[in-house]
DNA sequence: AATGAATGAGCCTTCATTCAT
DNA sequence: GATGAATGAAGGCTCATTCAT
């Protein structure tokens, strides 16, 4: 079956096909038989490649796009104030974008609904250092003035304002049938975030 | 095996089981055995009480206490700002209290990640009205200079704040391990949000 | 639930169900909740009155018409062959009449397909004397010059000529959807099981 | 468990023990486990290689017999009485020899008591070749004087004689337990049951 | 190295039946 | 006497996984 492929191929294949299936029915909802028929492999080749379905998840799990935003964020010249909103708008992008280049995130906010062993490693490398890099940028923007559970708090409220358009896309869906979210929709929700957020910060700093 | 339950009240159990296994492992991943199980209940009773699985989740969402904080609301004769601190309080502590009663509306979050054909009637009963107040208490506190995509932002920038520490609570426990959300923590919470919302509302009202 | 009727008539209700819903579907394919639902009786009904689904099938197997049919057989004043014209007459209407007062033989042949405890009964009660009857007509028809296995296969020839068109309605409904049943077609059948069993007899006797 | 059977012969093992299974039970009552159980197979099996029992009785059903039946009977070069004969005693064979190489389409008859999806296929690729070539045979031996209704109350006069054999075989063996079909007696059959067609034909053609 | 076949545990559901009232 | 609730065995089927090749 494989025959264009070289070996090592099948195995990226089936991660790109696992980070798809993953993203569309999180973790319990995907199956292996899936994956492996989008991956044109056989089915025991997750088994063989990864040991496990957890363990393709664990390979699935790339944080390269969210380590790289980061980089760029602190690599940004501009105020604090300024780097908050490129950061929003970029974690949107990924978030929502239909790109699949950056589906490969979007895996992570479903699993956080139901632990696997993966979840972990998600929480280690992938977003602790993002409460970090948002916590300096809160930090910078505030002054200093926040004491840890404000400062923790505060970050909380962003992230939680950027994740609710990726967990409640269902009932949006619903709720508001012709919201659809190209480019230019997530650019003005990211703002509209990057304002509501900049404002109740400037709040706090002058508190 | 039933002794300890009058008849009847199979039907109660099987739906309180319901609820909390549904909240632990979301609709896929709870199965029909071990809600009977933990009901004291046959396998063939969720059938025979509710028709399926779907039937018996149907049953499990009962709204009446998010209805009643709405109603609860509306009647406050505080000014909107303070209603929505209110609200919010409300809200969070629906949430994240590990009281049993108000366990049964935190399944609603969960559901959303995967569609099931009871997300309809979650979206429509329970949800739309809620965005509905939300946006009413914005529209007061902004004195109504928001156009409607704004005002739906400013809804979600709320719910999202409030609904993240539900759907991100297994990484928070990972990377905070000392956050407990006990009463008074919760309701610190809730003010925080509040606090950063209304400052929020407020930079928009002056724009 | 049970207003209406009399303790005694939930029974008659019970055993005329089962004969539609045996006829419809067989005995293994008919449920004990479709016959109650159709008795508008309890579930535990059947089992109350008849101890099991099989004593129901029991009871439901009525085997008057067929034994009137065969007495009136009997008085009838005219020739053998007559007579045979009568009796396939009489059973294919039987067999393939809409009316529901036949329908409660029709189950008989369903049944032989796939032996239950009351097969024994059936072909004790019903079949042994129609076999019987039948033979006792082909004698008469043939002056008697047959012996036993000819005599037999005989009444094998016509019965199955008849059962034909109960047995292979499924199908025949598939290959010839424009043939219906109806009081004109199903004489005219009989007309010509008629006729061509009794020139194959009348061969036979002067052979 | 396959120790005894080479890679790929599962599925035959599966498909020979369907038709036992089926032939014995009927489609409803013959269960998945028990042609697992058989075959010597795991329950997954026949979802594994046939989908559902549903696909698995469309594999089973086989109607190479019966198509090699009527070639045979087109090539022989006898009159049409004796190749009316010939097609009889071919078919009771099928339809009664306890050869299970013939087996296979004894569930054709079953089947046609209570409709399944395979019944379409069963319909048209078996049954209506089957009754346009006895529909050839009577418009031969009658010399093409019947019209449509008439020729096809013959075919079916002919196959119900046929058939009644294979439906009624349960009450056949206890109206008659000497009864039993062995070769011999099948021919006997098979040989009555045409001298009593042919007569009956012959008859119609003079009329 | 890589696969197609096969596995067995477990899923939701259906059913005739039983039991307490 | 009669019922609604409850039972448990069994059904078809799905799935991640394993095994022989």
């Amino acid at each position: 079956m494989n025959d264009a492929g070289c070996a090592e191929q099948t195995r990226e294949r089936l991660i790109e096909a696992a980070r798809e299936v993953f993203s569309e029915h999180g973790f319990q909802g995907a199956t292996v038989r899936e994956i492996c028929r989008r991956a044109d492999a056989n089915v025991a080749a997750v088994n063989y490649h990864f040991g496990s379905k957890d363990g393709l998840l664990a390979e699935a799990l790339n944080f390269n796009q969210l380590k790289a935003m980061q980089a760029a964020n602190l690599a940004a010249t501009s105020c604090a104030e300024q780097r908050l909103r490129l950061f929003i708008r970029d974690f949107m992008l990924m978030l929502l974008d239909e790109n699949s280049a950056s589906r490969q995130c979007r895996m992570m906010a479903r699993e956080l609904a139901d632990p696997t062993p993966a979840l972990d490693k998600i929480a280690r490398e992938a977003i602790a250092p993002l409460h970090e890099h948002l916590g300096a940028l809160v930090d910078a923007i505030t002054g200093g003035t926040l004491d840890d559970a404000e400062r923790r708090r505060c970050v909380f409220s962003i992230l939680g304002q950027c994740t609710f358009y990726y967990h409640g896309e269902p009932v949006l869906q619903r709720l508001y049938p012709e919201l659809r979210f190209r480019r230019d929709e997530i650019e003005a929700t990211a703002a509209h975030i990057a304002d509501f957020s900049l404002a109740a910060l400037a709040a706090r700093k002058s508190a």
